[in-house]
DNA sequence: CGCCGGTTTGATGTTTGTCAACGCGAGTGG
DNA sequence: CCACTCGCGTTGACAAACATCAAACCGGCG
């Protein structure tokens, strides 16, 4: 078989039950099968797309981590996700026919490229893909939402646990440990997500450990202490 | 004419420029004022869907004002955003099938119902409203990313520079003063939206009067200097 | 008139940022 | 192979920003 005809196929990735076809007859997967016709490879520290960049696809992460962020014209930049493996990336950039955030991966990762027209087209024939679209969007909208929720009213130490929680939660959804991770981001950009300095990230860590809560080690993180990580989530307003 | 029959009808609408009928051919407007069967007028302080409300339709503000509130079982609450005419409420119920926050009317208001299954049968048959609707979504991803920006990079003083910019900025595409504005909502929900503490919020706008940027007296606000406003939003770090 | 929600202002405390030093480990070139 | 650098992480001392607590005020309304 030709390197270059690896057929990349909806029907038998294994991501099927996380990504796009979610739910789909097995007849509009194959016509979504058709739909993906390349892949594309990431290295570690390159850009899939860069803010300004014209739209003209979406992406599904096939393997690999990265973090999408905004900068603004005075020098100020946030990261505003990480995205792992099934998550759908370029959601951004339909408004205004071009990208207005950058995506960076964090390792070397691959993608599936969805033509966005092409997306649109097969949704206007099939109202079950259709939907799933309308949903991913939506589910963006709501996750985002919830980190306005974290950066508006949680402090240092709630933002941080509710981070782990998050993270570890789609690892475990991806058959990784509940409580092993390696993190894929260094503290400066975990202090960007969630609004706080590099410093008070690395302490927040060290107090967690402290604690008893959580072992780090640089990169490795292993949760001890999950439920105590949930407490101090929910210690926002005790009823 | 009968009371109860008001025709409401996209394309007589004086938002038809800001809201779903943008770009629209007279034939797909016409289908559109089918779907838009119903308005509903939300008195002030009632709710125009709660979280956990279950999911139909979208709503578009013909008149009024609203903030949107998420509120977690541990008794955070936090404003997500306000939104005036033009502007489509609901968006993060799709996914779900179910509303992940409350609409709540801060003034009487009244909204144009667009039952979801319906906007999603009429796009699969015209993709120019198909494409709108994606745009509709993109759009309050993009803005969801800039209130994270906000909340994550900015402190007390640019927040709420950058707030009053962008509220005035909404008003005036509407018609209104670009210098002078009613606030509808009190110091404790612009301090949910923003992060900050309602002291914080009184404190702030004090110092600009003081400063002479802008002129305050209670829910009026009057900005004289806008482009001192900008120069604070802007200050994050001059290159 | 007096109440009440919303707002302003002051005094004080806590959290987080800032600045600076140091450590650690991976790669690189002598 | 070792010394060096470089990026990343940790830790400490101090400062700034913001929250908290408390009092007073203002304007509308019964």
């Amino acid at each position: 078989m030709d390197l270059h005809s690896i057929k990349v196929a909806c029907s038998s990735c294994n991501l099927r039950e996380l990504c796009i076809p979610v739910g789909l007859s097995t007849d509009e997967m194959a016509q979504l099968d058709d739909l993906i016709s390349t892949r594309r490879r990431v290295r570690r520290g390159a850009t899939l797309f860069a803010a300004g960049d014209a739209f003209t696809s979406l992406y599904a992460v096939r393997s690999g981590f990265f973090k999408t962020v905004i900068n603004t014209a005075d020098g100020r930049d946030q990261v505003t996700g990480f995205q792992m493996a099934g998550e759908i990336l370029g959601l951004d950039g339909i408004v205004q026919d071009k990208h207005s955030c950058s995506a960076v991966a964090l390792e070397d990762a691959e993608v599936c490229v969805l033509p966005f027209d092409k997306l649109e087209a097969l949704s206007r024939e099939f109202s079950t893909l259709q939907h799933h679209v309308h949903r991913i969007m939506s589910r963006e909208i709501v996750r985002d939402q919830g980190v306005m929720l974290l950066l508006g009213s949680m402090r240092a130490e709630e933002r941080l646990a509710a981070f782990l929680l998050n993270l570890v939660q789609r690892l475990h959804a991806r058959g990784f440990s509940r409580s092993e991770l390696v993190l894929r981001m260094t503290r400066e950009e975990i202090g960007s997500y969630l609004g706080m300095k590099l410093e008070t990230v690395s302490r927040t860590f060290s107090r967690f450990q402290d604690e008893g809560i959580i072992e780090v080690r640089q990169r490795y993180v292993r949760i001890l202490e999950p439920q105590a990580l949930q407490a101090i989530v929910n210690q926002g307003e005790p009823l």
